[in-house]
DNA sequence: GCCGTTTTCGGCCCGACTGTTTTCAGTCG
């Protein structure tokens, strides 16, 4: 039992608790202990056999960590069990629709018997909610709004749970010995997709295990996987289950020379699956999940590597990243393809939290996790004041807070450490600093953290009144979506993309799996309009600081090519990349001028 | 349930916003 299944039992327990109406610090107290456990790099598995050193977690206490014990052991949670005798799970569902928290689903529970989203739908479309106490009119729409946010979002998950899960079941597939030649994971996940549907895992066989005696051993061994919630079905070279988590897994068990092919089929996307297959057709060749073949005699021409296939079909090797059929196959043919950044390419992180503000980690800790990736600077960048509840640093932190990175020495460190801060971009579009204040600092980025249901004209004025200021040099997750959570604001993104470009302000592809803001559309606009990008995790802890992989795949998807991508420099290129800070440029001008 | 004392129990992040009220409960981040 890893440590995100055990988090989730205590959330979940927390989330029970909550509607069950315990007091405050309680369930308080199993969130926090979720959050820690999360973030941990040690399993708490191997943990709970030294119960000192667990107690010893801020948050863990002595009933905690029998609590542990016993989630360890069974598997489950006494607790948890016994508010599920009271609550159906379901509710847990409804008390993720937005608005709705734990004061009114045990009020629709109680009165109502309502347990699932779609009881509560029902309520809201018979007008059943309005004139119930603390609800209205318009509270009865925003729930009925939160429910189609909450259909879109059920059924597909986060790359990075999506990612766990496949190299979990490929490690667990390769136990089986020597049966197993390889296990490559496909779908989506391997065209770096935000979120994913399901997992389509690709499973060569040695040559010597291909007779349907070895496969069914195989499959056999595969549905022992222990996180399997139901088994969907179990074919000749196909076996189907659901997890825990309610993520979908396919496994296609097929031999080393059909690899190629069924890799390609299997990786779609569909769009760009039918447009190659067009093309084959077109030269006489037929493409499907064994081979690419001749039309007459199906004499297979290709299949064993996707290298041969492409080459066959007159094609330039096509990334997963790019394969949507949205101009790739063109510019495959026209030997036009980008040279996309690669994750080797980064060379540091520009926005990052200490304990300052909300991160877990001092600067020390970021900066030395940050080395250890091969980055050679990052950005500190703490919250400004109005992000209270993220404790924010005001003015006088700040300048503090400033001084004291800039006295930190890159020798001992053996790493850059900028003086940055995410700053607020308020609701007018002001900056939450003063002049003076962001003009001690060596990166800037600003985002927004309020007043996120503005329309999309007043959004458009505030974004950029907010790149108009002469200060502002990147613009953090600028659409603010939070992944199968929360829609991204709503804005004219073209003015805003031409804005930046215009003042030469910085787009942020956010990294963090939650967020992967920019979304892949938008940083190819990016890069057609000549808008630099900036690859930064967000990262809360060191663990987060990896996260920076996904925003590269993100960047890969937007067709960003090294130098779209400003962190690909060393640190003096890369703040002579950034805005000039007003002042600067005219310096450098009279500079220039005085010589 | 944890923690830090005020060492035996009170406070737990807390301020802003929303939609409901007609002074505030519930939600959110």
């Amino acid at each position: 039992m890893d440590n995100k299944q055990i988090a989730r039992i205590l959330r979940d327990t927390a989330r029970l608790l909550e509607i069950d109406g315990a007091i405050i610090g309680r369930y308080r107290s199993y969130e926090k202990a979720a959050e820690l456990i999360d973030s941990l790099p040690e399993s708490v598995e191997q943990l709970v056999k030294e119960p000192e050193k667990l107690e010893e977690l801020p948050g863990i206490g002595e009933r905690m960590v029998e609590h542990l014990q016993e989630i360890v052991k069974t598997g489950d949670y006494s607790l948890r069990k016994k508010l599920l005798k009271k609550y159906p799970v379901t509710i847990l569902d409804v008390l993720q629709l937005q608005s709705l928290g734990p004061k009114k689903v045990a009020f629709l529970w109680s009165n109502f018997k309502a347990a699932t989203v779609a009881d509560v739908e029902r309520l809201a479309r018979e007008q059943k909610l309005r004139d119930l106490p603390g609800f209205g009119e318009k509270s009865e729409q925003n729930i009925l709004k939160a429910v189609e946010v909450f259909k879109k979002s059920t059924g597909r998950f986060l790359i990075h749970t999506a990612e766990a899960a496949a190299l979990e079941l490929a490690e667990h597939i390769k136990r089986a010995g020597k049966a197993v030649d390889s296990v490559t994971p496909a779908g989506s996940l391997r065209r770096g997709k935000e979120t994913v549907g399901d997992l389509d895992l690709l499973v060569t066989l040695a040559d010597e295990s291909t007779s349907q005696k070895h496969v069914d051993a195989l499959a056999e061994h595969i549905l022992k996987f222990p996180d399997i919630d139901q088994k969907l079905a179990h074919g000749e070279n196909k076996v189907s289950f659901t997890l825990t988590n309610g993520l979908q897994v396919d496994v296609r068990l097929l031999e080393k020379e059909n690899f190629g092919a069924a890799l390609m089929y299997f990786t779609g996307s569909k769009e760009h699956n039918v447009a190659l297959r067009g093309r084959a057709n077109d030269m006489g060749l037929t493409l499907n999940e064994y081979a690419l073949a001749t039309l007459k005699g199906e004499k297979p021409v290709a299949g064993r590597t996707e290298e041969e296939i492409y080459a066959k079909l007159k094609l330039d090797y096509i990334p997963p990243e790019l394969r949507e059929n949205t101009g790739e196959i063109a510019a495959a043919e026209q030997h036009k393809l980008p040279h996309l950044v690669t994750l080797k390419d980064i060379k540091g992180d520009l926005q990052m939290h200490s304990t300052a503000s909300d991160g877990k980690n001092s600067i020390e800790e970021m900066a030395e996790a940050a080395r250890k990736l091969g980055h050679e600077y990052i950005a500190i960048t703490d919250h400004s004041k109005a992000v209270t509840v993220a404790n924010g640093l005001d003015e006088k932190r700040a300048a503090a807070h400033i001084k004291k990175i800039h006295s930190l020495s890159e020798k001992e460190l053996g790493i850059r450490v900028l003086a940055g801060a995410e700053v607020d971009i308020l609701k007018d579009g002001e900056l939450d600093y003063s002049d003076e204040t962001l003009a001690q600092l060596d990166v800037i980025v600003c985002s927004v953290h309020s007043y996120m249901n503005l329309d999309r004209a007043a959004m458009t004025d505030r974004l950029l009144a907010a790149i108009e200021n002469p200060y502002t040099q990147i613009i953090a997750h600028p659409t603010g979506r939070l992944l199968l959570r929360r829609d991204p604001f709503d804005y004219d993104m073209e003015k805003v993309l031409d804005a930046c470009a215009k003042h030469g302000v910085a787009m942020e592809c956010n990294s963090y799996p939650d967020r992967l803001d920019l979304k892949d559309v938008y940083l190819r606009m990016c890069k057609e309009r000549g808008v630099k990008v900036v690859i930064s995790t967000d990262a809360h802890t060191t663990t987060n600081l990896s996260f920076v992989r996904y925003g590269v795949t993100m960047a890969r998807r937007g067709w960003l090519e090294k130098k779209n991508v400003i962190n690909t420099l060393p640190a003096d290129e890369l703040l002579a990349a950034l805005r000039p800070k007003p002042g600067a440029a005219s310096k450098k001008h009279s500079a220039r001028a005085n010589r």
